[in-house]
RNA sequence: GUGGUUGUAGCUCAGCUGGUUAGAGCGCUGGAUUGUGGUUCCAGAGGUCGCCGGUUCGAACCCGGUCUUUCACCCCA
């Protein structure tokens, strides 16, 4: 048999995991810089904690646990003749792998609701799963880092995860990014001009391939989709939204007069851009996209997504939103409204790999080896590294008695600044010959001696 | 889930319209140098051509299935 792994799923070497370490580390710092506190969850749940939240296409997109047992004779025979594999999934497993961290932290704010005080920051690092079809910066285990603060309704959070954005990014020397906001209630209030509510996805898909397959063709989409002519007419500055944010904001604002709710959200829009304008941004650049329509299945104010610096081809490398019903679904009386962001571990990894913006990595190795030369040379060896390790020195002894040649290129293969060489002539003396594998010159020294130069 | 694409040595890749023992570079192992690495030279090992089946006198090459990679749709980090 041949070893191999799951499709969508990777191992990482050491050099991997030290860069990936190195992002983890970058986001963490600046969640805490933020006020957020991390937490944990499970990496699988119950299957109704997770079921329905994410849409018809999420739930085919969830990794289901099968029940431990024999978990067919519970099932019911009809069920599984008829092969009604949605029934039967039911029927047979009532766990589920984790698809997102929002969920399951709105779970966890509910369920630990009077432990809390709010307003609650959290931040959470950890792999989610997709039985999603693997593409490039798609995979089937990855990992979110994602921060959400929860009982708040301030806008001035939304402002906040901007700027979270704009520094992780920054500190990661990713220059360029594009945060893409819009909101809810836009959606919603062009939904209501144009008098159709339930057209609302289709009129935003068909929009959003304005600028690949051009103004005439969007518009017949949205006709075949069923959108009349006159509704088109309405929001007709939408085919030409190229301004700056705040032109976009005035055309919206004229646009959605007539619906409560789309003011509402063109308002709130309006107060994240002038304060952001305001604080200023460092690195990324902030643009309303009125096409941007992630996560309609619960986030009811802004929404964010970020597009890595242009020129690269990756999707989204994070994304988030405002969801003010979430935890009202696992039955709060008074929901309490959240809002919070993700940043995509993998993607964001591929996008400075290919930008070439790794540093070369230090990988953990010994400061000095000892060559090997047998049993009692080992043993004087080993009482030298015991000394230099209670200093925390690192240092190793070459395991096996191997030819020079094999062991110096194992120092050199791995980098390790120096050497020690003690045999016969050494022990005599209690020296130890020391070689700067770099220079390549080498001097005898006593233990003391040895300890102060490493 | 739908439709394309990819797969040859550990790695990166050659391999002509199907034709005898499938090649290169790097890496690996050994030697030149039996207590001295990185450079050089010499030698060597390593492949059921992703897997299964079919067509053919003959398949790495053609056909079907499957797995994997990747792309578009869908959705999404």
């Amino acid at each position: 048999m041949k070893p191999s792994i799951p499709k969508g799923t990777r191992d990482f070497s050491p050099t991997e995991v030290a860069n990936r370490n190195h992002i983890i580390n970058t986001i963490k710092e600046t969640f805490e810089t933020f006020g957020f506190q991390p937490i944990e969850t499970p990496s699988f749940e119950n299957s109704e904690t997770l079921m329905g939240k994410y849409g018809e296409e999420g739930d085919r997109l969830i990794f289901k646990i099968l029940n431990s047992g024999d978990f067919l004779s519970k099932a019911d025979d009809v069920t599984i003749n008829k092969k009604d594999s949605l029934k039967l999934t039911s029927q047979i497993s009532e766990k589920a792998l984790r698809y997102d961290l929002t969920v399951p932290f709105a779970r966890y704010v509910v369920q630990h609701q009077n432990e809390i005080t709010f307003p609650f920051k959290r931040y959470q690092i950890q792999p989610v799963w997709r039985a999603d079809r693997p593409q490039k910066g798609r995979f089937r285990e990855f990992y979110q880092c994602d921060a959400d603060v929860v009982g708040s309704d301030s806008l001035w959070q939304e402002v906040e995860f901007i700027q979270l954005y704009d520094n992780v990014f920054t500190k990661l020397g990713l220059a360029g990014t594009t945060i893409k906001i819009n909101n809810r209630k836009i959606l919603s209030g062009i939904a209501e001009v144009i008098g159709a509510q339930d057209k609302l996805i289709d009129f935003t898909v068909a929009l959003d391939k304005l600028d690949k397959i051009g103004h005439e063709k969007v518009e017949s989409e949205m006709l075949v989709k069923g959108i009349s002519e006159e509704a088109i007419q309405k929001v007709q500055p939408l085919f030409s939204f190229d301004g700056s944010n705040i032109d976009k904001l005035t055309s919206l604002e004229a646009m959605l007069a007539t619906s409560e709710e789309g003011t509402k959200g063109v308002e709130e829009l309006r107060f994240v851009i002038n304060s952001i304008t305001d604080l200023g941004m460092q690195s990324a650049n902030l643009e309303v996209d009125v096409t941007l329509a992630r996560g309609l299945n619960y986030y009811t104010g802004a929404i964010f997504e970020v597009a890595a610096p242009k020129g690269v081809k990756m999707g989204s490398i994070g994304g988030g939103g405002r969801y003010d019903d979430l935890t009202g679904l696992f039955g709060v009386k008074n929901p309490l409204s959240g809002v919070g962001i993700s940043f995509g571990l993998d993607r964001i990894y591929l996008v400075l790999e290919e930008l070439g913006l790794f540093k070369k990595v230090d990988l953990p190795k010994p400061k000095v080896l000892f060559i090997n030369f047998g049993e009692a040379e080992a043993l004087y060896a080993m009482q030298a590294i015991t000394a230099l390790r209670k200093e925390n020195i690192k240092s190793e002894l070459y395991p096996e008695a191997a030819k020079m040649k094999k062991q110096m290129g194992y120092a050199n293969k791995r980098e390790i600044e120096f050497v020690v060489m003690a045999g016969s002539s050494e022990m005599t003396n209690k020296s130890y010959t020391l070689k700067n594998m770099i220079s390549g010159e080498q001097k005898s020294v006593n233990l003391t001696e040895l300890m102060s130069i490493l």
